[in-house]
DNA sequence: CTCTATAATTGTATTAATTACAAAAATATA
DNA sequence: TATATTTTTGTAATTAATACAATTATAGAG
């Protein structure tokens, strides 16, 4: 980890009124490089091996301190964990009931006629949506045979 | 509840291969009497006090059955528990982030342009939106003064 | 109707994600 | 340096949901 490196993620939690300590910074860090939606578990997981000493608490603050700030955003399209995206752009996400990938696609919601949300003040928009992804839809077709 | 109102419940089961059982109708009626989005612990929690005996594990089964065929939709909105939906047509869901109201909207999924998503079968779809409700929204600008 | 196989229900134990909280450590400020 | 504030830790608690074996109810055969 190079040392522009470092100043540009602290530079993102500063901008947020985070404070850039450096358990922030490497959870910050991680979700730039794991971009596949990871469960609080996972990111623990793979910190702790590099910093023994990191509780897990801590990273289920930082995490909430970071989608408050808007820093990321977290999704529960399983309904069973919570998964962090550092994409806060408007985006959905698909997930596989066979294999449990989640992944991203586009979509213009500005274009989405909706009604029967007059004089509600809407601040967080998800789409999710679900079935099989390319692959295991061909495994599902070749197991029916 | 009147004899006929159980046939149509009872129908409704039947037509989805679920066996007619009584505590299944009763959930069925619970749902279509609260369409308010309950929770698996509500619905348990007004039908012990008319059956004493019910288990709670019998309605998770029963809702877990309801969604496998159908008959009803799940939806987690807020990522700490799964609510029950007996209107399966597609429809988005607001979710008030002072009061906790969840409030249906319609919406033209057909409408929505998506990429990212070839190759892929998309079976089930869902949006949610959050924010104030009105009321809601009306006590924060007030608190603000 | 009686017997038996199958399905439904119960009740308890368990799992697992998340939060609560007080103590300890680190950091900032005077 | 001394003190106040913030951050982190570690453990306990909470709670939604599931697992599972035992019990009860139901349906179909004879
Ligand atoms: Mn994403
Ligand atoms: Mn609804
Ligand atoms: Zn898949
Ligand atoms: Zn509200």
């Amino acid at each position: 980890m190079t040392e522009d490196r470092v100043e540009i993620l602290k530079n993102e939690l500063v901008k947020k009124d985070i404070r850039p300590s450096y358990h922030r910074i490497k959870v910050l860090e991680y979700l730039h490089a794991h971009e596949n939606h990871p469960t609080a578990d996972e990111i623990y997981a793979e910190l702790h091996s590099q910093i023994p000493t990191l509780s897990k608490t801590t990273v289920y603050n930082t995490l909430n301190s970071f989608v408050e700030a808007g820093l990321a955003r977290a999704i529960s399209i399983d309904g069973v964990e919570r998964r962090f995206d550092i994409t806060v752009i408007d985006h959905g996400h698909f997930r596989c009931d066979r294999c449990g990938a989640i992944i991203n696609f586009s979509i213009d919601l500005n274009a989405l006629a909706v009604h029967g949300l007059e004089g509600f003040q809407v601040t967080g928009k998800n789409v999710y949506f679900s079935g099989l992804c390319p692959s295991c839809n061909q495994l599902q077709i070749q197991e029916k045979e």
